[in-house]
Formats: C-alpha cells, sequence, structure tokens
DNA sequence: TAGATTATTGATACCAAGTATCAATTACAC
DNA sequence: GTGTAATTGATACTTGGTATCAATAATCTA
C-alpha cells in the first residue's frame, strides 16, 4: 500500500527529482481507489502540464507504483497497484472498482498452446469484466 | 473462410447497400492475412474516405467478418474471422500472424471468481503473444 | 425505365490519448 | 551560493476514432 511519503522515496532511489508538479500527480492518483485516465488526474491538478502529467503517470507505471487496466472497449486506464508482481483485474462495468486477482494462465495451458502452435509464449493479456456487489444490488 | 461472394450476400441479408466503397473495404481486408489497422486498409484504398473506411470496418466487425485483436501494448487491430464464435488469439509480435484458439477460461475458474469476489462475471479478454515458428527460425 | 426515397458518402471538424520539441526554469550536489 | 543537468510546460504533432451534414447514389416501386 502506497502513500506519498513512500512514493517519493522510491523516487529518490531512482535518482529522479522530487517537483512540486510530481508531488501534486502522486497525490492526485494515490487519492483514487479505482481506474482513472489521465485526464481524470489532470482535472485534479490544473496547475501541471499535460505532458507533464502524461510522463509522471508513464513514469509511475514503470515503477509499478501505477498498472494499466484493460476495459471491455479495449481502452486503457491506470490505477495504483497493490501489489507490484504480474497479475490480472476484475473490473467491474457500472463503477470504476478493481479487484486484483491471484489467478493466472495455468502454467500447463501454455506449454500446450506453444507446443500445438509451434509459438514460443512470451506473454498475455487478461481482464475479466462485471458487476460488483454493489453495482448489482443497486439495479436489483 | 469469406469471400468477396459471401461478404456481399452476407451485407445484402442486412439489408445494407452494396457500394464501390464497401466493395472496396471488403476487398482489401479479405487480401490480408494477418492483423491491420484502419490506416493499412486506409493507404490499400485511397479513393474511398477516411469516415467510410471507419464505418465498413465497424460494420464488418459488428457482423463478425472481422475481429478486434488486442496487441501486447494495448493498441487494437483487426483481422478477418476464421470463426464466429467466442475466441481467442495468439499473436505472433515479430510479424502479424495471428492465430485463432479454441482454449478459452475453464468455467470452473469463473464460478470460483464470481463466488470470492461476488461480482457477476460479464466477460473478459485474453490474448497471448509470442514468437511464431517462422520468426523464431528467422531470428535463430 | 424513370422517379422517389432513403442509405450512404466524404469533407470537415472534432475528440481522446499520447509523443516530440525546445527554450525556460529549477532541484540538487558541491 | 552556484553550476549543471533534469524537469517543465507550451505547443505542435500523431494516431485512432466519432459527429455533422449537404451532396450523391443504390434500390424499391410504379
Amino acid at each position: 500500500m502506497y502513500n506519498l511519503q513512500s512514493v517519493v522515496q522510491r523516487l529518490e532511489e531512482e535518482g529522479l527529482r522530487i517537483t512540486p508538479s510530481r508531488l501534486a500527480v502522486v497525490a492526485a492518483v494515490l487519492d483514487l481507489s479505482g481506474h482513472f485516465s489521465v485526464d481524470d488526474i489532470l482535472s485534479q491538478v490544473p496547475e501541471v502540464g499535460r505532458a507533464t502529467v502524461f510522463r509522471t503517470m508513464k513514469l509511475l507505471s514503470e515503477m509499478d507504483v501505477l498498472c494499466r487496466v484493460l476495459l471491455d472497449d479495449g481502452s486503457l486506464r491506470y490505477r495504483v497497484s497493490q501489489r507490484q508482481d504480474h497479475h490480472h483485474h476484475l473490473v467491474c462495468v457500472s463503477c470504476a472498482s478493481v479487484q486484483e486477482l491471484d489467478a493466472c494462465i495455468d502454467p500447463e495451458v501454455l506449454n500446450e498452446l506453444a507446443r500445438t502452435t509451434g509459438y514460443e509464449i512470451e506473454g498475455h493479456w487478461l481482464e475479466f469484466f462485471g458487476r460488483c456487489t454493489a453495482c448489482r444490488s443497486d439495479s436489483a
């Protein structure tokens, strides 16, 4: 679980400078629990330039502070990572809630896939969509 | 396996008009075996307007003549479907080759996911990336 | 086969997400 | 406090896609 201090420390460890713009962006993303777009952050920190918000969010993604979340329409969002290892998401299609999942592709399936196709498997995208408990009871 | 005639028939069945622009776009996509972007098609049929190419490819996607292919960077491409039912892809990261797959998420995994998260699962994205046999031997 | 009608087109303008450029600024090490 | 290299933000650009709308043309029907 990240807070402003721990992210600042991560930035310092990477030899990056702590600037007001970066602090503002980090604080803004840490304030959100679901997924969000760059524009969501931009509207939270209008004093920071657009390019800088993009740059900072890219930085945070590379540092695994943020991860990218794929929506069902194929568009990408961001989210504060709870875990830094490989994982997938279950995204609510009604609200912006996201669950991080333990489940991944069975290694046996990957072997089978490599065997039958002749491909050397390098990676995969796996994201699930559904309606969270709260949204289900809202419309019930 | 589609050809120009069968797609034209599908269009007629949908009550859509057969226009030179549509024929040109359909012929262009049928000519490609791997995945492609709208701009790839645009450059094949410069006489057709940009909006019309987008519209036609959207149409063809809705008719399951084309399907969308997700790349590892999160960008979307298109591809002529070999099968009209739900399926996933294995995409070569070196060339544009795509394999359509039988494998899907184990229903038991979906049940388990619904049970542990309380979500009603509605869908998922699953795409695999790797290097195809040809590309592997090229760089070996 | 000629209209009439309605879908379709394509030019254009727009939007969203993201990158490249570059002069001006500023964090930080000394 | 100063030098310097990293960073910023304005701007322009790119890519992928949608909205608008007058002009056109595919098809239906008489």
